[in-house]
DNA sequence: TTTAGGG
DNA sequence: CCCTAAA
C-alpha cells in the first residue's frame, strides 16, 4: 500500500513538476533515483524536501488527500488495519486501554472491562486518526515488551506506523508520515459518517457548523424582515430551512438552524418597523417596553405599589413625600390608563400605516407630575435637560421636550382650574384624570415663580 | 443638543 | 405628542 501510495505520489509529483514547467527534467531524474535507489524512509525525507524546496508542500498534502480519499483500497485498509488492531487491543492491559480511550476520545474512563473498551476503540479508531500515533507507540512498546516484533509488518496498512517508530529522530519523515495517516484517516472518517458517535460529532461540530452556523445566522433576519412579513413564526420555521438547505451534511444542520431560524424569525418580527403591513400583531420595540418589562416581571397584581415604584425607585433623587397617598390612590387608575394606551398604540399602528405615528402614548401618572413638579421646584422652570437627567433617567419614554410639555400642560390646567374655580363651575370632575388640587396649586406657584 | 413654541 | 426653529 505505501508502495503504492508513494509511486502514485511520485507520479503525481512529477506531474506537478510538469505542469510547473520548470524542473521537469530534472524530476524525471530524481523521479528515477527514489525507485531504484533510496529506501523507503529516505524517499519520504527526501520527498518531503523536495516539496519544501518547491514550496509545494501544501498543495502536494492536498493533492495527496484528494487522491486517496478516492482510493477503494482504503476502507479495506481501515479495515486490515481495525483487525489488528484488535488484536492489539487484546494484548493490551486494561489501563493500557484506558489511557488509549482517553487519548481517542478526550476523556478519562472509569471502565474496566476490557471488552467493552475495545469495542470503544476500534468504533473510535474507525473515525480516528490522532490515536494513530498513540497506537503506534503503544504498539513499539508492546512489541519490545514480549518481542514479537513480527505484527507490525504483517499489514501493508500498518507500514507507515512501523517506519513512523523507526524514525521517530528525523523530524521531517514523522511529521509528513503522521500527517499523512492522519489525513488519510480523516478522508476515510468524512466518508463513512457514522453519525453517533460522539467523536465525530464533535469533529463535525468544531469544523463546519460553524462558518454555517455564522452565515445563517446572518442571512435569515435581513430577509425576513425583508420578504417575510406575513409569514406565520411556524411558516418562517418549516419553509427558511428547505429553502437554505445545502445538501452537504443534511443530518446535522436542520436541527441546528431550525432553533436558530426560530429565533430569527421572532426576533426579526419584534425588531420590524410596525407599519409597514405586518400581518402579526406587533409590540412596539420602544422605550414604552422598557418600562414595561421593568414594571411586568414582578407582579401585575401588586400594580398599586410597582406602579408607583417603578416610577419613584429607579431615581433615588426623589424627594417627593408629602403627596404620596395622592399618587398612590392615582396609580391605579394610571395603571389602567396605560393598558388603554397600549391598546390605543396598537390600534394606531394598525390604522396610521402610512403616516409617520405616535411613538407612544404613555399617560403621566401622577408620580411622575409630582418628580416634574420638585425637578422645577429646585431647579427652576426651563432647565428639562436637567431634570430629566436627575429625577426622569430612569424612565427613557419621557424626554426633556416630554417635560417641557407637560408642564405647559400642567400650568394651562392649573389656570384653567383656577378660572372654573373663581367662576363657580365644578362641573366635569372626572373627565380625565385630572390632577388633584394641591398639586395644581402647586403648580400655579411654581408658574408664577418662574415667570 | 437643548429650549421654546406652534400644531 | 409631534415638529421645527433658534440658540
Amino acid at each position: 500500500m505505501l508502495q503504492g501510495t508513494d509511486e502514485r505520489i511520485l507520479r503525481e509529483h512529477n506531474l506537478r513538476r510538469h505542469a510547473s514547467n520548470e524542473h521537469s527534467l530534472d524530476t524525471r531524474v530524481m523521479g528515477g533515483h527514489f525507485n531504484n535507489t533510496y529506501s523507503k524512509s529516505e524517499k519520504s525525507c527526501l520527498r518531503e524536501n523536495l516539496e519544501l524546496e518547491n514550496g509545494a508542500q501544501a498543495l502536494g498534502r492536498a493533492d495527496r488527500e484528494a487522491d486517496m480519499s478516492g482510493l477503494a483500497s482504503e476502507k479495506a485498509c481501515i479495515e486490515l488495519r481495525n483487525g489488528k488492531n484488535s488484536a492489539l487491543f487484546d494484548q493490551m492491559t486494561v489501563q493500557e486501554l484506558q489511557e488509549t480511550f482517553r487519548v481517542m476520545f478526550g476523556r478519562e474512563t472509569m471502565v474496566e472491562d476490557k471488552h467493552w473498551l475495545k469495542r470503544r476503540l476500534l468504533f473510535g479508531l474507525e473515525n480516528n486518526s490522532e490515536l494513530e500515533e498513540h497506537l503506534n507507540l503503544v504498539r513499539c512498546r508492546t512489541a519490545f515488551n514480549e518481542n514479537e516484533v513480527k505484527k507490525a509488518p504483517t499489514s501493508s496498512c500498518t507500514q507507515d506506523g512501523g517506519s513512523l517508530v523507526e524514525e521517530k529522530p528525523k523530524g521531517i519523515v514523522t511529521n509528513s508520515l503522521a500527517t499523512l495517516s492522519s489525513e488519510l484517516a480523516e478522508t476515510g472518517t468524512s466518508s463513512q459518517d457514522k453519525g453517533d458517535e460522539g467523536l465525530v460529532i464533535i469533529g463535525k461540530r468544531l469544523h463546519k457548523p460553524p462558518r454555517r452556523y455564522i452565515e445563517e445566522s446572518l442571512e435569515p433576519k435581513s430577509r425576513s424582515s425583508s420578504r417575510r412579513r406575513c409569514a406565520t413564526i411556524q411558516k418562517a420555521l418549516k419553509v427558511k430551512p428547505l429553502g437554505v438547505k445545502s445538501p452537504k451534511q443534511p443530518s446535522k444542520q436542520p436541527p441546528k438552524q431550525l432553533p436558530r431560524k426560530g429565533n430569527g424569525a421572532v426576533l426579526s418580527v419584534h425588531e420590524e418597523e410596525p407599519f409597514n403591513g405586518a400581518c402579526i400583531q406587533v409590540p412596539f420595540g420602544l422605550p414604552v417596553e422598557e418600562e414595561q418589562v421593568k414594571e411586568t416581571p414582578s407582579s401585575l397584581t401588586l400594580s398599586i405599589v410597582s406602579c408607583h415604584d417603578s416610577d419613584n425607585c429607579p431615581s433615588n433623587q426623589s424627594t417627593i413625600s408629602n403627596e404620596r397617598s395622592d399618587a398612590e390612590c392615582l396609580s391605579v387608575s394610571a395603571k389602567l390608563q396605560e393598558n388603554i394606551s397600549k391598546t390605543d398604540r396598537e390600534a394606531r399602528t394598525n390604522v396610521q400605516k402610512g403616516k409617520r405615528r405616535r411613538k407612544h402614548h404613555m399617560p403621566w401618572t401622577q408620580s411622575e407630575v409630582l418628580k416634574l413638579i420638585e425637578g422645577i421646584s429646585h431647579l427652576g422652570v426651563g432647565r428639562w435637560s436637567k431634570i430629566k437627567k436627575l429625577l426622569f433617567a430612569s424612565s427613557k419614554h419621557r424626554t426633556s421636550v416630554d417635560l417641557k410639555d407637560k408642564w405647559r400642560n400642567l400650568v394651562k390646567a392649573s389656570c384653567t382650574q383656577l378660572r372654573k374655580k373663581r367662576k363657580g363651575v365644578q362641573g366635569r370632575k372626572q373627565l380625565t384624570h385630572q390632577a388633584p388640587e394641591p398639586v395644581l396649586r402647586r403648580v400655579r406657584e411654581l408658574a408664577n415663580l418662574y415667570s
